[in-house]
DNA sequence: GCTGGACTCTCCCTCGGGGGGAGGGTGCAC
DNA sequence: GTGCACCCTCCCCCCGAGGGAGAGTCCAGC
């Protein structure tokens, strides 16, 4: 039996940490004095102090920690593990992500975006919708996108979606994908939706959508200085994207901001 | 001028975190109305706060990225997100190291390794010591190494290490390391120490350090099943590191627990 | 001019995974 | 039997975000 120090010592986990493992019901102690409430820990316990510790430093959280560590069954274990290093793998194209914006954004002459205001009537189409948290957008997108490929057959032009402003202020928001078609079916998830006319200030975004923010800056500011005030979710329209060719710079993503007139202006 | 709501909907910034960017004087608004506290952005902040954004998004801790987005000079601003992007790096090969020691700590069976008593007596070395964080230690050992290597030209046996143990506990603690040789200089960082005299519980760690700390655990249980309790910091020898080859799994590190017999034995 | 509703303000609580330190009880070698 | 290192619990702080209460403000429509 070791004290708290000791198995510190032998593990490199601070006494404190130990101490709130405990409290976590992550790593117990294999006997704690009744009277004194000493903890006592056995060398068994080391390999299993490693692997939490080990965890931790890939930010597992607690909860996924003690649940991972008190799997009995290692395919399960792999299974849990695996899971968390596909999260790790989204958060590094995350960064990938942020970095390549970053080097645009500070980049010495951003190219000019060209925004022009256009009058899009009410138009029938082919969706998929649902509320979705921020960072689920870009999955929940993919399946849906495969799901309309699949029911629609003659497409009369190009995907596109529709995102709810809550989706970015509250990390969470009604999305919908599209694809316009004469007599959309009701399939799966698939049903038709007449999307509703707007007035809408519209840019087209050249590239990856790394950067896409910098393009909605761009639209936002036009937006303002032409005295409009935006007025619902925004729309995109996938023009060129990944379904039509792998190189990224050569998308072309029409983003389209709901817009009505100020009184002042 | 744009009211807060406005200004998070073209920047895709919540209003909370716009208000708390005021607070920490990250993105103050272009005019605050001094009798209701509104706050008024100006469409020119739309960039700053993107590039806040993105800064955000790679972690860059708050006063970080203050202190980038209110540099004026574009060359100091490169330099201070070069830094952070450095870091990230840095991040990055901790989280390899991580995933790789996890895969081996939860591989079937782990190899088992020989631990054996053995006593050390008074040694003189060229030493380099300091007080280092544990994050740091990597990049301070290199400097350290690399200054020793230059002055000590007749080393007579490996280099090694020792490693204060308030380094694990504390995140922060005494780190020396040294090379054997007669008659040690004094230059620069560069002195002669005496290694005092020890008994070491030593095993040899085979292959990359990513793991090391499963050799660390097998040496703690052996003390602890032997009826010995350590006494100081960790030695580490390297008998064949990064500067005899680049293939880690050839390298071979010599682990040393200073101990003691416990009374009860 | 008034009213209603959307918008905004400040202030405090919560969360997660740690660290610092106070104040007091324990174990054990001498 | 005494000193001292060790251990205990408890509370506060940190960061960067979100939740919600309660009150004040802006402005379009009447």
């Amino acid at each position: 039996m070791l004290a708290i120090g000791e198995f510190s010592r032998l593990t490199h986990l601070s006494v404190r940490t130990l101490r709130r493992y405990h409290d976590a019901d992550l790593l117990v102690p294999a006997t704690v004095d009744p009277a004194s409430g000493y903890r006592y820990y056995s060398v068994d316990q080391i390999p299993t102090a490693q692997v939490i510790h080990r965890l931790r430093e890939l930010d597992v959280p607690l909860p996924d920690v003690r649940r991972i560590v008190s799997s009995a069954d290692p395919g399960a274990r792999a299974g849990l593990v695996a899971d968390h290093l596909h999260r790790l793998e989204s958060e590094l194209d995350r960064t990938r992500a942020a970095v390549a914006s970053l080097r645009r954004l500070l980049a010495p002459e951003p190219a000019p975006v060209d925004v022009e205001l256009r009058a899009v009537p009410a138009t029938e189409v082919a969706a998929v919708e649902a509320d979705v948290a921020h960072d689920e957008v870009l999955g929940w997108y993919a399946g849906a996108m495969a799901e309309l490929d699949a029911v629609v057959v003659d497409p009369i032009g190009a995907p596109g979606g529709v995102y709810d402003n809550a989706l970015f202020e509250e990390g969470r928001g009604h999305v919908l994908v599209h694809v316009p078609t004469k007599d959309a079916p009701r399939v799966g998830r698939v049903h038709p939706v007449v999307l509703p006319a707007v007035e809408l200030a519209v840019a087209t975004h050249v590239g990856s959508h790394d950067d896409i923010e910098v393009t909605y800056g761009e639209v936002g500011t036009w937006v303002v200085t032409n005295a409009l005030a935006v007025a619902g979710p925004i729309r995109e329209t996938y023009l060129v994207g990944p379904r039509n060719t792998a190189d990224a710079s050569a998308w072309r993503t029409e983003i389209g901001w709901p817009v009505f007139r100020v009184a002042g202006g």
